[in-house]
DNA sequence: TCCCGTACTTAACGCTGTTTAGTGACCTGC
DNA sequence: GCAGGTCACTAAACAGCGTTAAGTACGGGA
């Protein structure tokens, strides 16, 4: 691992061929054989890019923060606003969706490894981004002007993921392969708008525009 | 499995030392070796009592939601709405951040397979008793009149569980072990009041009594 | 005493992550 | 032109995993 052979387009391939036997087996799924024989290389040749399978992984989900973060910036063209933020929760819920296996490496295998200080930072990022909307919101008016801003980026953040945990285990709304992927997705995004909701000063009832 | 060896005594055994197991070391850390020799027995005998690992992993989880219904039924003897449902909130917290291991497996090992009929219902009726709960709040002006019960309820549950899996996973209040354990289950907590908050009919700013 | 079923164990299989000991091709120096 | 060395990679093995097949010890009835 330290002295790497120099073929860091191979490490690349390995990073590539774990993320998507991640998504294709689930992150239990994932052998050290399975990535090399689809690399068509012998396990041990992993081993001269990565020190284990553990650091495998944990590169894995570092590059897949990044990627992530990187969905949650480009979802921000909304001018408003309440549609700006209830956008990047989709971004969120969606990210997540669309990369079960990933996502649960991601943020319930907690153990596995601290993520790296880039990842650290980027997300740091994407909450004061989140905050600092939330800010905005309320200075002009359009969240109620005692919501702490801090709070309600925690708050959306946890709800983010407790709905995007929830929808890929199946143990919100019915089974996963039993229940219909989109009612799921549509839920989920329903009950994050509906958050946001809370926040609007004028907010007199059930979902409405804006 | 379907003829058991009359020893139901024993199959109690095996699960509870599963659950603890999995405590210990994590469900991952869970072998079938480790069980059997806790309990004085060679790994096979598990096999006369359960068909295999998941089964056996699957019941001990079974167990353990009908032990967390149980919990949170009991967090009940708040008279007003708002405290008791900030009650209930932190039971549900307190129950993840004391059995983080059983936690896991219960909502993050949702393709382990389907819970059973009872903890399904045990759950459906948590989820009742929080709308009821809501609705009552609602009724007696505690809560803003144009509350959805349902969704509410909705977003109480996922909200708990994101922070309960974010705080075990250390991936929201910084890595499990460097930050105190306290202190990750105040914030939660915290948050999870924070959320009650903005039902408030009365909400007019940051956490306060009732 | 023989027999049978019950409760359990031993030994093995194929899989896993990982380590040790190579193998073969290529580059360098003479 | 060829020895020596390095570099990228592999084959074989190890311990541990879930699981299965075969076997053992014991207790009760005929």
């Amino acid at each position: 691992m330290s002295a790497r052979p120099a073929n860091p387009h191979l490490a690349n391939d390995i990073l590539a061929t774990t993320a998507s036997l991640i998504e294709e087996v689930g992150p239990e799924g994932v052998t050290m054989r399975a990535v090399a024989e689809r690399i068509g290389y012998s396990a041990t040749t992993i081993y001269l890019y990565f020190e284990n399978k553990e650091r495998l992984l944990n590169e894995a989900v570092n590059r897949a923060f990044d990627w992530f973060a990187d969905r949650l910036e480009r979802a921000q063209d909304e001018a408003l606003p309440a549609a700006r933020i209830r956008q990047a929760a989709r971004a969120y819920l969606d990210w997540g969706l669309d990369n079960p296996g990933m996502y649960r490496l991601m943020f319930e295998w907690g153990y596995l490894g601290d993520i790296s200080p880039e990842s650290v930072f980027a997300r740091r990022a994407s909450w004061r981004r989140s905050r600092s909307l939330i800010e905005f919101g309320v200075s002009q008016g359009t969240f109620r002007r005692d919501l702490d801003s801090a709070v309600a980026a925690d708050l959306m953040w946890a709800t983010c993921h407790g709905l995007t945990s929830l929808a890929i285990s199946g143990r919100m709304f019915g089974n996963p392969g039993t229940v219909d992927a989109t009612v799921v997705r549509e839920r989920s995004a329903a009950l994050a708008d509906a958050l946001v909701d809370t926040w609007l000063s004028d907010w007199t009832g059930p979902p409405r525009d804006l």
